[in-house]
DNA sequence: TGCCAGGCCGGGT
DNA sequence: ACCCGGCATGGC
């Protein structure tokens, strides 16, 4: 089969299996932002206190956090964790916005794809996976997330090598996918939701992910 | 209780 | 070019 089939097929399976998943509805590119970088190897239950204390204090807004001292930005993100870290990394974010694009989102969202990438991941504290999430999740531009699940239900099904780099899984979905945005939205969520409940290490119910028969490779462990 | 979560950086080999 | 420790809270 071909790989362009094969991922609408898995897919279809998933969104049959979990429907939308709805990541980052309605809360505004803004925040969506902030998001990104509070989520970092962390929980979004903890992310979304972290995010509420923001806004509590009226500091959801790139001219807020501008003026934030970095020790204050860390008191208030506490709960989600590497509040430290998180503080400089949100500040160099920040800072850069304003450097490039006077503060303004909108344009930032307007800029084109391959340059606003790597504007990014100039940044400190900005990696390939919180880039492209400000870029597809932020920005609604097509740029594939990829992440440690997408890694594992590609490799548990065979259909990349071990040693992938983050670069050449998004190629691969990149390459075999329309450019569109809702699917690239929606197709990571759902990576993520299958990896969370059954696409985990030593998960006994990995035999019973809904993935199991679409390439006839079911219930690969490990 | 220990392990994990929607990573990334910096220093050492 | 890899490998690894550090960063830290809250939920299960």
């Amino acid at each position: 089969m071909k790989a362009s089939d094969t991922l609408m097929k898995i897919y279809q399976k998933l969104f049959e299996a979990f429907g939308t998943q709805d990541w980052w509805p309605g809360d505004g590119p803004f925040e969506v932002l902030v998001g990104a970088v509070l989520t970092q190897n962390t929980n979004w239950g903890n992310v979304e206190r972290a995010l509420q204390n923001l806004k509590a204090a009226g500091k959801l807004s790139p001219e807020a956090l501008h003026k934030t001292e970095t020790q204050e930005l860390a008191r208030l993100i506490r709960p989600a964790g590497y509040f430290n870290i998180k503080a400089k990394r949100l500040k160099n974010l920040i800072d850069w916005l304003f450097e490039r694009y006077n503060g303004e989102l909108e344009k930032m969202r307007s800029e084109d794809l391959q340059t606003l990438r790597e504007g990014l991941l100039s940044v400190r504290g900005i990696g390939r996976e919180t880039a492209d999430s400000i870029l597809l999740y932020a920005c609604n531009l097509p740029s594939f997330v990829v992440d440690a699940y997408t890694y594992r239900v590609l490799l548990r099904h065979l259909l990349i090598p071990e040693d992938s780099t983050y670069e050449e899984i998004k190629t691969f979905f990149e390459d075999n996918l329309p450019k569109d945005v809702q699917l690239y939205n929606e197709f990571h969520a759902l990576l993520v939701k299958v990896g969370k409940e059954y696409c985990k290490p030593r998960n006994p119910r990995c035999k019973e992910c809904p993935l199991g028969e679409v390439l006839g490779v079911p219930s690969l462990e490990g």
